[in-house]
DNA sequence: GTCTATACTTCGATAGAC
DNA sequence: GTCTATCGAAGTATAGAC
């Protein structure tokens, strides 16, 4: 399951090959392309333990083989899916505070962040996984410190912050919270939520007006 | 994987049964418990997808067609190691809300939700199987309302709280810190942890004196 | 680049002996 | 109650034809 078919060593090659005979296709290839696209809408709707390589052939509409082609084995396969989000992800926060630098933005950032369904399957899957824990992790401090970075000039904007409260604080409760409100919300568990986000959004507009 | 046999239709059956024919082990069987123990370890060492009957058989030292025996299927057996967690959990909390009725006492039940390793399986796990989705969603709601229930009590005897904050905005809070923390350890991700974690600390104090 | 064929492993579940 | 034997399905991965 998920399992250890880390087995079958390298055979000794025929001519071609500087690590590895295998053929492997190109990293622009529509194809793999569209193989990412699948193995993502799997691991949406049926969590990551469905994404195999036939469930994603399938989805695709072409042979389980051709994963095998592109991605030499299924961590491959997940490693790419998520950095091609994780990518994704930081080149819009970049933009997005760019554009408009205000705590909303941050918070916005926030709910579609680690709690959302999708992340949470990485994790998951990270927990027991390390080379995908490593990816994450790497690709989760990078993410922290820019929030941190642009949270910490927006409050500091603001005048000074009340005692022991630092943009650290602030941005950690912050997550805590968007994570918290995903997570349940996926489960079917709504209690506390409304007064949550209005205390949020509250104090979300009075820093805009500040 | 984690897959779809539920086929295979209950067959005409020959005397006994009532509802099924198969035979079923008793709940009180100290074979069964062993089974539930080392599903929960199998879990915790290797995620919920390493947990399977041969798995879970060479886990407690028995043969496989035991799990079967006790359980009719994967998903009784992950239903049984979560109802056994929950209840233990939610004495546990009652226990000690009653021995101690403080925010600490609260925030250290809420560093064992959902974002601890143990827990954070079973949330994956249920984003995609109905019946443990339920089965959590149930006991979550329970909980936090229990949590409530104490955390006002708590909150009422410090005299009012500041504009729009209510017991379920700091609860939300509290709990949503708490599980960002467990969770982003689990990962490697430390970033800000110290002072939002020193910040908490600072005032479960204050509220321990007032 | 994509397919078919295939090797080998593991899974869930059941039947039936003891 | 526990075991051995077994079925059928599905998994990862490779080889090789086209």
């Amino acid at each position: 399951m998920l399992c250890d078919c880390l087995t079958r060593a390298a055979r000794p090659g025929k001519v071609v090959a500087m690590d590895s005979e295998r053929r492997m296709g190109a990293k622009n290839s529509l194809t793999r392309a569209h193989l990412l696209d699948a193995a993502e809408q799997v691991m949406l709707a049926e969590g990551y333990a469905a994404v195999t390589s036939r469930r994603v052939g399938r989805q695709a509409g072409i042979s389980s083989q051709l994963v095998h082609y592109y991605f030499r084995t299924m961590d491959d396969l997940f490693l790419e899916v998520f950095r091609r989000r994780a990518e994704e992800g930081f080149a819009q926060f970049a933009r997005a505070i760019a554009a408009q630098p205000a705590l909303r933005t941050i918070w916005n950032s926030l709910r579609a962040g680690p709690g959302s369904t999708f992340n949470l399957e990485f994790v998951a899957l990270a927990n027991h996984r390390k080379a995908i824990r490593a990816e994450m992790a790497s690709y989760a401090e990078r993410f922290r410190s820019m929030q941190l970075e642009a949270i910490s000039s927006i409050l500091s904007a603001r005048g000074p912050l009340p005692d022991g409260v630092t943009p650290e604080v602030v941005l950690v409760a912050l997550a805590g919270v968007a994570q918290l409100i995903a997570l349940e919300s996926a489960l079917g568990v709504s209690g506390g939520h409304t007064q949550a986000l209005a205390f949020v959004e509250q104090h979300l507009e009075i820093s805009a007006r500040s």
